[in-house]
DNA sequence: AGGTTAACGATAGTAATACAATCATTTTCC
DNA sequence: GGAAAATGATTGTATTACTATCGTTAACCT
C-alpha cells in the first residue's frame, strides 16, 4: 500500500501554489535543502534558481519573499506533526502513551510510514530546530497572525495540551507546557550539538537523553502535587 | 551613591571597542534602539548611521556586520544578568530564595540600581526577547563558540545550574533545566504578547502569571520525587 | 483543429544593502 | 607643538530583493 498525504495549506503563504506544478515542488525541496546548506540568511532566490534550474523571476511567481517560502515551509511542518500525531494516537486510549508518543514525535524517534514525495524529512526536521523560530521572530508577528499563518502551529499545541488535560485534569498550563515542550524540544537539540555546555547531554551516546529529560519536564509538572 | 558598572566585552566582537568613545556609546545606545523599532531584519547600518549622525563607514570601524553588534548587545546582556544575579542572592543562603531571585530576573520583575549611562533597559530586554536567539541560530554558531562570543550565556546558564544543584544536590539536569528556564521565560513572555494562544495567559492581567508558571515548572522539577 | 489562457524562460532594470578603500580633517595624547 | 589615532566625507562595487516586459511553450476548451 502506498499513501500520499496532500496538505492543503493556507493560500495567503504563496502567490502561486506551489504544489500544482513541478516547478513549484522543486522550488519547496531544493528550498529545504538550500535553507539547510547555507543557512536562512545566507539563502537567496538567486542561488535557488540556479539550483532548481530556473530563473529568480519564476520563484517570485510563487513566493513574495524568502520569509514567506519559511513560513510555508515550517507551517507544513507543523501540519505534519499534527496528523502524525493524530495517526499515532489513534485507538490508544491510555494518556500516558500518548504523552510518550507526542515526545517521541517532537524529538524524531518515530519512523513515520508515509513518503513525502518530495521532501526529505531529516534534513526539515534540522532546519526546523535551527530555523524554524524566525518565521514568527519578526516585526511582522501580528499581522501574519492575523492572516493565521500560525493556525498549524496553535493547532499542534492545542491538540497537545489536550492529551495533557486528558492525563490531568484540570491541569491550569496546558498550552504553556505544549509550547514549552515543542520549544525546548528543538532548543535542547539545537544545544546539544552546537553549544552542549547549555545542557547536561555533554557525552552522552545516547540519544535518548533529550527524550528522558522531556519526559522528566513533562510528567514532573503534571503529576506535581504541590497546589499550583 | 552612584555607581557604574563597566562590563568587559570579549574583543573579538568589535573592531574598535565601542566603551571608549561617544560615538561608540552611541552606536550602541541606538542601536538597541533601532533593532527594537525596526526588528532585526529591517535594521541597516546606513539607517543607524542617520539617526546617530555619523556615516556608515564609521560604524563599519567599530563593528564588522549588523551580526556582530546584535552578539555584541546580546553578550552585554547576559554578562549584566549575571551580575544582577550574583548581586541579588548575595548573602542568601536559602536557596529557595535564590530560585525566586532567578526568576524574578528572567521575568523582569526586579527593578535593579544601576544606572546604565547609554542603555535603555526595557527596551534592551524586549530586543533580547525578540532577537536574542538570533545571535546563536547561524551557520556560523560553531566558529563563534570557538571564539568564545557565547560565554556569557554559559556563564549564567552555569551559575543557575549550581544553584539548582545547591537547592537539590545530585540533580542530572541542571543546565539543561538552567538553558531551558532561560529560553522559556522569554518565549512564554512573547508568546503572551503576540501568540497568545500559545499559553494559558490570555487575558491574566496579572503579569505574574508568568512568574507562576516558571515556578511551578522548575520547583516541580526539582522536587520530582519519582526516580529520574 | 484552432484559439485562448496560463505558465515559464529570458532579459532588463532599479533601489537598497553590505561592505571596502581613500584621503582630508579633527581630536587626543605625549 | 608634533605624532598618532579617530572621524568625516566621498566614492565605488558586488550582491540582494525585488518589478516589469515579452516571446514561447504547454494545457485546455469547444
Amino acid at each position: 500500500m502506498e499513501v500520499q498525504l496532500q496538505i492543503k495549506m493556507n493560500a495567503k503563504l504563496y502567490l502561486r501554489d506551489p504544489e500544482t506544478s513541478e516547478l513549484g515542488k522543486g522550488i519547496i525541496r531544493h528550498g529545504i535543502e538550500m535553507i539547510y546548506e547555507l543557512g536562512f540568511e545566507e539563502f537567496t532566490f538567486k542561488k535557488l534558481a540556479v539550483k532548481v534550474g530556473t530563473t529568480e523571476a519564476s520563484i517570485y511567481r510563487y513566493f513574495e519573499n524568502k520569509h514567506r517560502l519559511l513560513t510555508y515551509i515550517t507551517t507544513w511542518f507543523w501540519t505534519w506533526l499534527e496528523y502524525q500525531l493524530m495517526f499515532n494516537t489513534n485507538n490508544i486510549s491510555d494518556s500516558k502513551q500518548k504523552i510518550d508518543a507526542v515526545i517521541k514525535l517532537l524529538t524524531y524517534q518515530e519512523k513515520d510510514e508515509f513518503a513525502l514525495e518530495h521532501i526529505n524529512k531529516s534534513v526539515l526536521q534540522k532546519i526546523i530546530i535551527a530555523e524554524g523560530d524566525k518565521s514568527y521572530l519578526t516585526k511582522h508577528v501580528t499581522e501574519d497572525n492575523k492572516s493565521m499563518l500560525f493556525k498549524p502551529y496553535k493547532d499542534l499545541c492545542h491538540r497537545i495540551a489536550q492529551i495533557f488535560l486528558e492525563y490531568k485534569p484540570g491541569y491550569p498550563y496546558p498550552h504553556s507546557l505544549a509550547s514549552t515542550l515543542i520549544e525546548t524540544a528543538h532548543r535542547q537539540i539545537y544545544f546539544k550539538d552546537h553549544l552542549p555546555r547549555l545542557t547536561d547531554f555533554g557525552n552522552a551516546k545516547d540519544s535518548n537523553i533529550v527524550v528522558s529529560y522531556l519526559s522528566h519536564m513533562i510528567y514532573s509538572m503534571l503529576d506535581a502535587t504541590k497546589k499550583i
